[in-house]
DNA sequence: AGCACGCCGACT
DNA sequence: GTCGGCGTGCTC
């Protein structure tokens, strides 16, 4: 029989599975033509089940032999794009996920689906008919069933003694219980009650009529006459120093009025921004400006790497290109990596965008990232300011887009899908026809490369606004250190200057790049070294309360009084960690103030911000601390700066080390002298013939950029060639190893058509965490448009050796 | 990912 | 015989 024609809709329903990782069509009902559209959050029934999906496509045609109907649209709006519907699809294509993983990426968080089975007594059933090997586990359920008000949970009903799946399914095929699916999501709103005066010309008139003795409903009403407007509830109340029940009062006998509104949850409401206006620019600042500009009047697109010193002004450029933008009726996205989304930064935007901005960030609520995004979807803000997944914002008119700190590690995320918010910039502006911005002091390679090739436009910006010099830069020599005598950790010229910076009554910070007390436990009799029983990585000994921890997977326990090996009590602890380098501080300068910010110090809520405002403030001479330290901070009497160890990332196995040593050391020294008082940096270094360390150090930055690329070019890494990393993980040593070979022998299939090459499997960087051995095979290939597919392809058949639900197989691509 | 269906051993 | 274990296959 051949399918009737009709309207349906391709859904992707939220199972993140492959096996369902294709479009399912529904019929839509009649009354929801209209309201289905691309991008539509719908409810349907799939198998047995209802889920929650995303439309994809709707269209006319012959319906599938057994269609079913969509049951339910979700929002008054699609929560997403048609564009973003793309991208999801191309997400899935790219990074190897399932395209309703990639569409949930794109949305806040809240509208994901809830599923709860809800059981009730059924209203008709007779007694007397429940067979007797039912009756006992009945009777237990219908009276946890009155005690739950007429329904309980189907997980609180399984664990009543003697009750399973497969009573409730007989109970409810016999009919004496209901079995209700819930779908729903985690949208919540906030409401405030605003109050009025109900007719307010009779004000007076009705101010007499009230009782002599309701002196507080008279002082209710004058407040409100005086004011003459609406006004919330909890204004009013605690103006007037009023309780509730007298306003309801008042709102009984009519003479005012109240209605509960939605409002959206915001997260500044109490902070108020200086306004700023546009500042003049500096002859490089308006070459930067117009070579922004042009893509976006041209209604073309294109990249530019805007390569600026710290201090050269970038954001002010952005800000006036963001106002071009809105001038033409059009949205701007600006990416700013997490750790730098900070207060200062939302106020330079807010100040001169006001109400037109939103901001999205890890540490809103989830109530309230929905409320920023809703202000978005529903086009009542024009900019967006956030971190990563921000660049999925639903703007229809986008641009511009900007991604500040480009070769931030942030823009790229760790978990499924494991896109970069760069690539999805550059599809998202081709689109669009317009620019994409980006900035940095210490661009990435790979966009240097392609800045110095053509591919994007370069703009330079080589001074600093105030013209201010770049501070002088100190490396020493440790290995001379050593000979000369000096065993501890601070060289004789950073104890010197620090020593000068504090008596100047000026501040320092000190960068370390790892936290806890010592890097490693050993025993000096056996060599054995502590290591975590989870992951195959040497614990981390702390101080602070004589623990040994495992950084990778929270591990910890007391420091073993003796060798675990050999029972010899000559453990130490080598190597240093902040918490050490705190200790040392204390111990070489009496007195000295020292704050420490880690992972340690810093997990609290708001305990990040706290420590920089009470450095800011003065109440420390010295701010020590890891990574989070090297970003954006700004702050006047900062005048030196010292890198404890400048080696500690540089003999990674990594092709990235060099490139990230250069970054973090240039990053870390535009942090000294960046406003009246003049900078000083001090590099403690074994390596002082580094390239990345000496160019970082001179300021070469060219220099830097030109080794890298011929190293990268001579060790075939990008951006010279394209990688695929797989990390193999499985609970059992040898497993794990059967599996990495026989993957890597699928993958070398190809290599005699192909020129691509395997290398692997090996011990992952980090051969196990958290009971998992783990392998890695890397790929590398020839980036063109043949390859890219057929390796691909590869890859993702490699992936699909599954028949082991322990094994686990991550693919990352870089290079792009 | 669930969930049903279906085919096998242990128990009333 | 019946119950419930888990392997297989499907979900418009």
């Amino acid at each position: 029989m051949p399918g009737r024609n009709g309207w349906m809709a391709d859904i992707y329903v939220e199972v993140p599975a492959k096996a369902v990782d294709r479009p399912y069509s529904y019929l839509i009902p009649d009354e929801w033509r209209e309201e289905v559209q691309i991008g539509s959050r719908v409810q349907v029934p799939f198998g047995p089940r209802t889920l929650i999906g995303y439309v994809v496509d709707v269209r006319e045609g012959e319906l599938p032999p057994r269609v079913k109907a969509i049951q339910e649209v979700l929002d008054l709006q699609p929560p997403l794009t048609p564009e973003l519907v793309g991208i999801g699809r191309r997400m899935a294509d790219e990074y190897l996920c399932t395209t309703i993983t990639a569409l949930q990426a794109m949305v806040p968080s809240v509208l994901k689906g809830t599923y709860q089975k809800k059981i009730t007594l059924a209203t008709d059933y007779d007694q007397r008919e429940v067979s007797a090997s039912l009756e006992e586990m009945f009777g237990s359920l219908s009276q946890a069933i009155s005690e739950g008000n007429g329904v309980i949970s189907w997980d609180e009903a399984c664990q009543i003694q003697g009750i399973h799946r497969g009573i409730l399914k007989r109970l409810s095929e016999q009919g004496f219980i209901r079995i209700h699916e819930v779908v729903g999501d985690k949208i919540t709103k906030q409401t405030t009650t605003w109050v009025w005066l109900t007719s307010p010309s009779d004000g007076e008139m009705m101010l007499r009529d009230l009782p002599k003795r309701a002196m507080k409903q008279r002082e209710v009403f004058s407040y409100l006459l005086e004011k003459g407007v609406e006004v919330p509830l909890p204004d009013l109340l605690s103006a007037t120093a009023t309780a509730r029940t007298t306003v309801k009062s008042l709102v009984e006998k009519g003479i005012i009025s109240w209605e509960e509104r939605e409002e959206y949850r915001d997260p500044y409401a109490h902070r108020t921004f200086e306004q700023t206006t546009a500042l003049s620019f500096t002859d490089e600042q308006a070459a930067a400006f117009e070579a922004i500009m042009k893509p976006i009047e041209q209604g073309e697109a294109e990249t530019i790497l805007l390569h600026g010193v710290t201090g050269s002004g970038k954001t002010e450029i952005y800000l006036q290109a963001i106002a071009e933008v809105l001038v033409k009726g059009k949205e701007a996205i600006v990416l700013v990596p997490e750790i730098s989304l900070t207060p200062q930064m939302v106020d330079r935007f807010k100040g001169r965008f006001g109400s037109q901005v939103a901001v999205l960030h890890s540490r809103l609520s989830s109530g309230e990232r929905f409320d920023e995004w809703l202000k978005i979807r529903r086009g009542e803000v024009k900019i967006v300011v956030g971190a990563r997944s921000a660049i999925f914002a639903p703007f229809e008119r986008l641009g511009i887009i900007i991604i500040d700190e480009e070769h931030e590690s942030s823009y790229k995320q760790e978990e499924n899908p494991r896109y970069h918010a760069r690539e999805i910039a550059q599809w998202r502006i081709q689109e669009h026809q317009t620019a994409l911005v980006l900035g940095s002091a210490t661009p990435q390679v790979e966009s240097y490369y392609a800045a110095r090739t053509g591919e994007y436009r370069l703009v330079n910006l080589h001074k600093r606004v105030h013209g201010r010099p770049l501070p002088e830069v100190e490396v020493v020599d440790l290995r001379e250190e050593l000979a000369q005598g000096n065993r501890s950790m601070f060289s004789r010229s950073l104890k010197t200057e620090l020593m000068e910076c504090i008596n100047r009554g000026e501040q320092a910070v000190l960068f370390l790049n790892r936290r806890g007390y010592s890097t490693f436990v050993m025993c000096r009799d056996c060599g054995e070294t502590l290591a975590c029983p989870h992951c195959e990585i040497s614990l981390t000994y702390h101080e602070t309360n004589r623990t040994v921890r495992c950084h990778y997977c929270g591990y910890a326990s007391q420091l073993p009084k003796c060798c675990p090996q050999c029972e010899s009590e000559h453990i130490r602890h080598f190597g240093t960690g902040t918490q050490k380098v705190e200790a040392e501080l204390g111990k070489a300068f009496p007195g000295i103030r020292v704050i420490r910010m880690d992972v340690d110090t810093t997990s609290r809520k708001g305990s990040h911000e706290r420590l920089l405002h009470d450095f800011g403030a003065g109440r420390a001479d010295v701010l020590l601390g890891t990574q989070m330290i090297a970003k954006g901070l700004d702050f006047p009497k900062v005048t030196l700066v010292g890198v404890i160890a400048a080696d500690s990332m540089l003999h990674l196995p990594d092709f990235r080390a060099a490139e990230r040593t250069y970054q973090l050391l240039t990053q870390v020294s535009g942090r000294a002298g960046r406003h009246e008082y003049l900078g000083k940096v001090i590099i403690q270094t074994y390596s002082t013939d580094h390239y990345s360390i000496q160019a970082a150090a001179e300021h070469w930055i060219e220099d830097f950029y030109r080794q890298e690329c011929q190293m990268r070019k001579l060790h075939l890494y990008p951006p010279f060639r394209r990688l695929y990393t797989m990390v193999i993980s499985h609970p059992d040593r040898v497993r794990v190893l059967q599996y990495g070979q026989e993957i890597a022998r699928s993958l070398n299939q190809g290599t005699f058509q192909y020129d691509y090459q395997v290398l692997g499997p090996v011990p992952a960087m980090i051969p196990k965490i958290k009971d998992r051995y783990r392998l890695q095979i890397m790929i590398k290939y020839e980036a063109n448009p043949d390859l890219n597919a057929y390796v691909k392809e590869r890859v993702r058949q490699a992936t699909q050796v599954q028949d082991d639900a322990d094994l686990r197989i991550q693919v990352q691509r870089d290079g792009v």
